[in-house]
DNA sequence: TCAAAGTTTATAT
DNA sequence: TAAACTTTGA
């Protein structure tokens, strides 16, 4: 929804533009809004969670517009959503509910055979899950690209990263299709930026320094824009009846602040006018100002802009509303991509059932009883996505597999050659930050996106793995001495019950060809360590990983590229 | 007549 | 999510 007509209203302060106004310089992402139009590339597959690698395409639309910005030398920082801000839930469930009914829709179109009316069907039956982003981040993090998962929205982290300097890691625009940035005061945001870096750009700066222009903000502030902004509507607080973008501007302008035109309103509006509006308005333009945000130098969570002296006297539980706090490591994990940010649940892709890591400071109870407007927050979700019926997907007819490539004007990263570097591993500092992956995804992801940057090793197959990553001041990792480089075809990649092996893979060489038949089996795990490019001080947070027995289905796993077997559920 | 509110469609290939 | 479009309301 975000800001309901906001874009229209401020069309005309909306210029186009292209993105290599910002060569050279740091612009941060949405990674929502591209998630979101990469997945109806493969909707279906998606929904259906098919085995394959066409289930993977919303990565290619994404990596494509990523490379699109490193073309132009610009620097992409890539933010996503982390949890749930404690509301949106009254909408959550209606368009919940929608999807589900397409997607039975879908289904029963399928099993009719009629895969056109299905895919239609899928196309309003996907939704970005965070299953989909940490496989994006997984991407990302083997391209080398920068990125961070908020605490709670990425906008906020965006409109942070925004107000940053440069020195600090800033952002000089942020590229997106949610007009709720403006509202959070993001200083340059880019709207529909289309595949050739053509976009839509809105600079708020402008918009206060505008002197002859339509809808006139000569005397508004930040503050008093945002509010505007809540009056009109937003995510937070459905707007007063009868009042919208447009008279929402009126009534700013006219009183100059926002306790004259609560208190105007109230009047005109008498029973219309809910009895909590006013604190509710009040809250809402707080979350757009100090919504809780990471800090990545600092590591930790902090206000998107410091607390008011009023905010500072409430009594801490009174500013859950911002965003529950959390532990500088559990904050981190998020932030890094190791932690489901909305189950806190470590990303370990091994274990089907999987084990809750850390829980937050604060209990659920505590944040209940913080009684806002806004609705208690939900850690734990529950798995209410549609199930697949086995019989229905394995009737399914096979998908015509225009593996049509999108190699548009930017060139695709090579397929590499993997690179093992073997020597004694126990020579290899193994004290970054690691992440257990699932045979197939790295599968899936070595056959576009390499494993560049990334250690690898295959350790034994174990029983109820225990894993603990941790990450102590050792300073970067460096594979140097000691090893050699051995170059070896992926479809040879085998289980080698037993050793260990750090292998890389290496941009320079050239020659690997992933087939369409490869058959990689692994057993036992798999640790890979990845560098960071900002961020690149190691971690120091620690977690254990416990995979208990589930994994004797991984054990054996065995994963044919061609067999397009499902492998249903594993979404959230 | 304008603004709000409601409905529908597109997002990718 | 936005936008385009239609309908409703004062
Ligand atoms: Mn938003």
């Amino acid at each position: 929804m975000g800001i309901k007509d906001l874009l229209r209203f401020m069309k005309p302060y909306i210029l186009p533009i292209h993105i290599q106004k910002y060569a050279g310089k740091r612009v941060g992402i949405d990674a929502y809004s591209w998630l979101h139009k990469g997945a109806y590339s493969c909707s279906m597959e998606l929904c259906l969670d098919t085995d394959g690698k066409k289930k993977l395409r919303y990565i290619d639309y994404f990596m494509h517009r990523i490379n699109l910005l490193q073309h132009y030398e610009i620097i992409p920082i890539v933010v996503l959503d982390g949890g749930h801000m404690p509301c949106k839930a009254a909408t959550g469930d209606e368009r919940q509910r929608k999807r589900k009914a397409n997607f039975d829709a879908a289904m029963a179109k399928l099993k009719e055979g009629n895969v056109g009316a299905a895919t239609e069907l899928f196309q309003r039956a996907v939704s970005v899950t965070s299953s989909m982003a940490h496989q994006l981040v997984e991407v990302l993090k083997s391209e080398n690209v920068e990125f961070i998962v908020a605490p709670y929205e990425a906008d906020a982290q965006l409109a942070y990263l925004s107000s940053l300097e440069l020195e600090q890691g800033g952002i000089a625009a942020v590229i997106t299709e949610d007009s709720d940035l403006l509202a959070y005061g993001c200083k340059a945001v880019i709207f529909k930026m289309d595949r050739y870096g053509k976009g839509e750009e809105l600079i708020l700066d402008n918009v206060f320094q505008a002197v002859d222009q339509k809808p006139s903000f000569q005397n508004f502030d930040q503050e008093l824009f945002t509010a505007m902004c809540v009056l009109a509507g937003c995510d937070f607080l459905p707007s007063v009846p009868g009042v919208g973008i447009s008279r929402a501007h009126a009534f700013i302008s006219k009183y100059q602040s926002v306790e004259r035109v609560l208190s105007v309103l109230k009047t005109k509006k008498g029973k219309l006018f809910p009895d909590n509006y006013s604190s509710s308005l009040v809250e809402a333009v707080s979350v757009f100002q100090h919504a809780r945000v990471y800090d990545f130098d600092a590591k930790k969570l902090k206000y998107l802009k410091p607390l008011s002296q009023s905010l500072l006297d409430l009594p801490v539980e009174q500013l859950e509303f911002l965003g529950p706090d959390l532990t500088p490591s559990v904050a981190a994990a998020i932030a890094e991509g190791k932690v489901d940010p909305i189950t806190m649940e470590a990303f370990n892709r091994f274990s089907v059932s999987k084990t809750p890591l850390k829980t937050p400071v604060r209990s659920f109870k505590e944040q209940e009883k913080s009684g806002s407007f806004l609705e208690r927050i939900e850690l734990k979700r529950t798995a209410d996505e549609a199930m697949i019926d086995p019989e229905a997907v394995l009737k399914e007819p096979k998908y015509s597999k225009q593996d049509l490539d999108l190699h548009k004007l930017v060139l695709q990263p090579n397929k590499d050659q993997m690179v093992i570097r073997t020597g004694n591993p126990s020579l290899i500092p193994n004290n970054n930050p690691f992440k257990i992956r699932k045979t197939d995804e790295m599968n899936m992801e070595s056959e576009e996106y390499g494993l560049q940057q990334l250690k690898v090793s295959f350790g034994t197959k174990s029983e109820g793995m225990d894993v603990s990553c941790s990450s102590p001041n050792s300073k970067e990792h460096d594979c140097s001495e000691g090893q050699k480089e051995v170059i070896i075809d992926l479809s040879k990649l085998v289980d080698d019950s037993g050793v260990k092996q750090d292998c890389e893979k290496n941009r320079e060489e050239e020659g690997f060809e992933s087939t369409e038949d490869d058959v990689v089996e692994i057993q036992g795990h798999v640790n890979i360590t990845t560098k960071r490019v900002r961020g690149a001080k190691p971690r120091t947070e620690s977690f254990k990983v416990k995979t208990s027995s589930t994994c004797s289905e991984n054990k054996k796993a065995k994963i044919n590229k061609k067999s397009s077997i499902l492998d249903f559920f594993h979404r959230l």
